[in-house]
DNA sequence: GGGGCCGATGTTAGCGATGACAGGCTTTGC
DNA sequence: GCAAAGCCTGTCATCGCTAACATCGGCCCC
């Protein structure tokens, strides 16, 4: 009897179950697939029909081995409940959809010991690049990057030695930033809310450039309160109860991230505390998520998007050129330049003058 | 600690490599690295001294080619900026972390063309299992699915013939409940507020399921709104500013999403708006960073986090038992069943009667 | 003391594709 | 009309690793 094949799959088919079906050689039909050297019309045409009978989906690990290209490109971050996360993500899915490559993405959850062991993981799939959210690794890490003879691009941040490339802004610099046009506004009294710092260094260097900045203007932190785990509405508004109840007369607010900025703000609005001149309030990093609140949270754009972007086209141009190690100076070094959105929340002088809207 | 390791990588390392300095054979070197079969001590110690001074990281590509076994679980969803599908992501992760398995993800950004390809490129690596959110596939990716021969849990929704297993919620049921709640609290003039329909299955279903209950209790939809593009708090209050406008006498707004439901409870705090008395409102899904409003958008827990985690746990039981295909009766259902939260935007009775809190 | 067995290692043959090259069969140019 | 130059297709070796089996000394036990 015919092999009619409406049968279920007992054994993947493979490219010689197309071959036979076809009447073709294994390799006519490899070349048909990926559209790779001459074949006639008719051939392909034949072969094209037989593989979509059978429903034939070519084997990409055995393809990987035999032409030793894998067009992955391993994407490595802290979080993806981060919101900025997602963003560098579709920004650089939508620039590898230029190209043959594709991202794949491990979370790390800020811990060194998991960027480690994902880092092996994805490594060991041989990717055509890697893009690694933040300059600080393990050494172990460092050096499977750096041996791993391929294109790397360190994200997000840019204070420090990148192993290959880097692409993002310099949080210090975003932190003084912040800190200059809060002393510039005439605020004293300053409290900073943030994640318990050990971990994330770009929050970190943030806070680092922002305390530098404010000493220099002659001001110092006067109360700060730090969380753990995940950042919510309802956490900000609880850190705000506490260091304002603590320390009442902070007349600023420094939050590390805007959705606990924003639940500052809301605790602020319940509270009538008038903002921005009783209190005025930062965040970071413009989650545009949360615009549609009825005073604009002050905030600094990090440029993401941009990040996310630029990292893939350098990835991209590296493994076209063919040239995937990271030889001499290849290095490629792009800075951003965050960009201060003062909103609502934080006034652009001294409040002696009252201003109207 | 010697560092002649600065060598620059020319040739990716091999096992050879690994089995040349150490002096065994390369087999006993995979054996060593998988921890698989008897090896002495000693030779163990050498061998991992010896890779690890290389550095060497095993070739998984060549590795899942030879054994046939590759530990990756394909999770497809419709896109990350969701909120909802990186805590399902999450979740699926965690589960996945106590067996061999490892989580891939692919995103279609809501579209049938853009799930059939990334369907087709995850399998293309062979992995060990798939998840992939709704029941709603081109019949091409049906086919895929099925003659796939490994387990495929299909999540969020239940609404719909499985291809194989299944774990969500019944998004009709789920639209039926908020509709019985609101007509049980007495409102009688209902808006809608949600995307455009047509490629959010799950949206669509408790749509159909709202008004459906509503007609049963004699109510039908007064005015609707829809949008386009990522949620937004801005999206929220913009569209409750036209719906209102257009149509004032609403009494209550259902919302497709807690994001713009959200939006529209800032909208109406901001002008006064009696919340629920005058306008009732409610989302979906249970967007717990949302919380930290003045009041709690009413909303319903679609059982995200616990979807993750049950599908993660039918593949891995499948993949373990070595029943990789999806024979028979097999395919397991589990039907979660949403919870209504009223939160303080939703009455509990019809108003004739006031009840202080 | 020799058969049986076991632990430790090596040998061989693929896994399913692709690269390089080797042909047949047509065309083309002069 | 015949060599040179295509097209189109096939053969063969290989990618780096692992399954399965073969091998080789002990060690135990009757």
């Amino acid at each position: 009897m015919t092999d009619e094949t409406q049968t279920p799959p007992k054994r993947p088919l493979t490219l010689r179950d197309v071959s036979e079906a076809s009447g073709v050689s294994e390799m006519t039909v490899s070349r048909v697939l990926r559209n790779r050297g001459d074949v006639s019309d008719a051939t392909r045409e034949r072969v094209l029909e037989a593989a979509k009978e059978l429903g034939y989906v070519p084997n990409k690990i055995a393809g990987a081995l035999a032409s030793q290209r894998v067009n992955l490109v391993a994407v490595i971050i802290p979080s993806l409940g981060n919101m900025v996360f997602p963003r560098v993500m579709t920004n650089i899915s939508e620039a590898l959809d230029q190209t043959p490559l594709q991202p794949v993405v491990g979370v790390t959850n800020y811990l060194p010991e998991r960027e480690e062991k994902v880092l092996y993981e994805m490594l060991s799939w041989r990717p055509s690049g890697v893009i690694i959210a933040g300059l600080e690794h393990s050494d172990a890490s460092k050096a499977m990057l750096r041996g791993a003879g391929i294109p790397v691009v360190e994200i997000m941040d840019t204070d420090g030695t990148p192993i290959d490339s880097v692409v993002g802004i310099s949080h210090r610099r975003a932190g003084r930033m912040m800190a200059e046009a809060i002393a510039k506004a005439g605020y004293k009294r300053i409290g900073f809310l943030g994640t318990k710092l050990s971990l994330d260094h770009r929050a970190r260097k943030r806070f680092e450039g922002f305390t530098e900045a404010l000493a220099k203007a002659g001001l110092e932190i006067a109360d700060q309160e730090f969380y753990e785990g995940g950042s919510s509405l309802q956490k900000g508004r609880e850190m705000t109860e506490a260091i304002l109840k603590r320390t009442p007369d902070l007349d600023f607010l420094y939050y590390s991230n805007d959705i606990i900025g924003a639940g500052g703000l809301l605790y602020c609005s319940d509270h009538g505390i008038d903002v921005p001149n009783k209190v005025g309030l930062a965040g970071f990093n413009d989650i545009s998520m949360l615009k549609g609140f009825s005073k604009r949270l002050a905030t600094m754009d990090s440029g993401r998007g941009e990040i996310g972007t630029k990292a893939a086209e350098i990835i991209a141009a590296r493994v076209e050129a063919g040239d995937e190690g990271m030889t001499e100076g290849k290095g490629v070094r792009i800075e951003l330049t965050p960009t201060i959105d003062f909103g609502d929340t934080l006034r652009k002088r001294p409040s002696e003058a009252a201003y109207p809207e």
